[in-house]
DNA sequence: GCCGTTTTCGGCCCGACTGTTTTCAGTCG
């Protein structure tokens, strides 16, 4: 078995969970939580580590101790300190920590005065009105303890971001209308662009006393309100996404964009930096600390005047995840980030002829109007029945049709393109003969979702050694809300892609978003392209592009790592070279 | 438990809100 980062990541959260209940030192917790936070971000296995002999105390935060446990854990799956740590408290308490409002303070007088282990104990309890008799509690914390189990019980925890952007614009739109405001603006995982956010932070910039946490409440899809002071408020609107508002000073509004933007791993090696200058930085600004003009603000008023007073320039949101953005920064080697208008083409989109919902006229049209230079037209193969997929002889109509097209169009190339599927032994679902008279051929998985991680891995390997194989599709196969991911070794699968000379494709739509923000910078250090492509299935849905162009920018991506945004002689040339020669 | 431009010990981000407190602890972000 093959224990992976994942794993030893969640075996240290449950360490810092029962450490906390136990009334442990919280710096020596937020050791534990550090470590399990980076080991999830890691881009490479600790698996693999251990068969090349690295150390793992060269990971940021990780000491010779961590560093010994997550040797055990790897040969053991798990650690004599969290048998230990287990075997004083029921199991599945730690569940309690997840029930807002409740953290280790409040489950260990649950647990010792009550007996409660459970989310579902807790909800008798506070029914029963047991909770109010304990110290610290009263009839108002019974009653959101109870509120918050039920909800906790039921809720999903997050949205992909497009899902919510309705929602936030219109919340903005609300709030910029009100007298005084002169900035209102999304911060948090939103505006890092995380490809899901589990709730919404908004800044506003207005006067103080300002009463914008009433004109938060007026929005029509505010359902309850959670908390309102006269700087922050929090609502929870009818779809059950939670909002919190903050509110601050004009001249404090780029310090608290930096503040809540986060991450707030960014944010904590800010304040280290800050520190170590003789500074602070909070939500309204930057201030010394120190000498003469201890508590003068120097900064706060805009972002870049934050990160210019401790010595570093803009960093933009989707990099603040404390992934060397800081370090790039400080050396002066930040990315030129990729924009949607760098874009030239889009080299995945369907039509009528499988099941997309438009003509390939309509598609080019809309493709056009979405400012690109050219569209590749890959329908789904017959393999893939549920989605009408194109058998050869209806493929090569298809091709027809798109030479005589093409020789109308203005402004737009179609290419002929094929999503072709991987069947389960990696080989592709239509000959060798007809793949050769398309202009590329994108290869994806939409069955046997479950092979083990080896042979999955072996699947896709096959199918990119195919001749004519140009893009993988969809890397991973998540959707979000129907299937996690697929157990695929992509380290192996970025190397090979280099060898191979193909690419991987950034699905941009919602509920894919797939190649991974990480898996973007392992291919970008590998040299491998990336295709930021729609996926889209109607005119419209090349808006997505954008999501996809986000994520890029979470990977570290740059124009120059993008297929699509290459010219279409160039990309003519890439995609000629990529054929194997002799095909 | 980690770490070093205050350095191998003594720090570790910091402020707002809530409830139950009568000056603050717990939780959250």
């Amino acid at each position: 078995m093959t224990v992976r980062n994942a794993q030893i990541a969640a075996v240290f959260d449950e360490i810092a969970d029962l450490l906390e209940l136990q009334g442990a030192n919280p710096f020596r917790v937020r050791a534990y939580r550090n470590a399990a936070r980076t080991l999830e971000a890691w881009p490479e296995e600790m698996a693999e580590w251990a068969t090349q002999g690295r150390d793992f105390d060269a990971l940021p935060g990780i000491g010779k101790d961590l560093a010994g446990k997550i040797g055990e854990i790897l040969q053991r799956g798990t650690c004599a300190q969290l048998d230990r740590l287990r075997a004083q408290f029921p199991r599945g308490i730690t569940d309690l920590l997840q029930v807002p409002g409740l953290g280790p303070r409040r489950v260990h007088a649950l647990y010792h005065e009550l007996g409660i282990r459970t989310p579902a104990q807790l909800l008798d309890a506070a029914r029963a009105g047991r909770i109010r008799t304990l110290p610290g509690f009263g009839q108002a914390s019974e009653r959101r303890i109870a509120e918050a189990v039920a909800g906790h019980l039921e809720r999903s925890t997050r949205w992909p971001i497009a899902h919510v952007a309705s929602d936030v614009e219109a919340l903005l739109a609300h709030l910029r209308a009100a007298p005084g405001v002169s900035e209102a603006m999304v911060a948090g995982s939103y505006r890092r662009r995380r490809d899901t956010v589990g709730d919404v932070d908004i800044l506003v910039a207005a006067p103080p006393g300002h009463a914008l946490a009433d004109r938060l409440q007026s929005f029509d899809q505010v359902a309850r309100v959670l908390a309102h002071g006269s700087t922050r408020a929090s609502v929870v609107l009818r779809n059950g996404l939670q909002v919190d508002l903050r509110v601050v000073r004009p001249e404090s509004f780029g310090a608290a964009l930096v503040y809540f933007t986060g991450s707030k791993a960014h944010n904590i090696v800010l304040r280290g930096i800050a520190r170590a200058r003789r500074l602070k930085i909070n939500e309204y600004g930057v201030y010394r600390t120190g000498g003469r003009g201890a508590g003068t603000r120097i900064a706060g008023e805009t972002e870049a005047s934050v990160y210019a007073a401790i010595g570093l320039p803009y960093i933009p949101p989707e990099l603040r995840e404390d992934h060397g953005e800081i370090e790039a920064a400080r050396e002066g080697r930040l990315p030129v980030l990729v924009e949607r208008a760098d874009l030239r083409g889009d080299l995945h989109a369907h039509t009528d002829a499988s099941d997309g919902h438009e003509s390939l006229e309509r598609m080019a049209q809309a493709a056009r109007e979405a400012g690109l230079e050219y569209l590749a037209i890959t329908d789904h193969s017959a393999g893939l029945k549920i989605a009408h997929g194109l058998d050869a002889r209806r493929l090569l109509a298809q091709c027809e049709a798109i030479d005589r097209l093409n020789a109308g169009l203005r402004g737009i190339t179609l290419l002929k393109g094929i999503e072709v599927e991987i069947l389960p032994d990696g080989r592709l679902d239509l000959p060798d003969d007809v793949l050769a008279r398309l202009d590329l051929v994108v290869g994806a998985v939409h069955s046997a979702f479950d092979l083990p991680r080896a042979k999955q891995t072996a699947r896709i390997l096959r199918a990119m050694d195919h001749p004519h194989f140009s893009i993988l599709a969809h890397p991973n196969g998540r959707l979000f809300g129907t299937r996690g991911p697929c157990d695929v070794d992509m380290e192996r699968i970025v190397r090979h892609a280099r060898e191979r000379g193909c690419a991987l494709e950034l699905n941009s739509q919602p509920e894919r978003l797939d190649l991974f923000d990480l898996q973007c910078r392992m291919a970008r250090d590998a040299g491998v392209p990336i295709a930021i492509s729609s996926d889209a299935h109607r005119g419209a849905d090349f808006r997505w592009l954008q999501y996809g162009v986000d994520q890029a920018r979470r990977g570290w991506l740059e124009k120059g790592d993008v297929l699509n945004a290459l010219p279409l002689g160039r990309l003519w040339k890439w995609l000629a070279a990529t054929r194997t020669p002799g095909c």
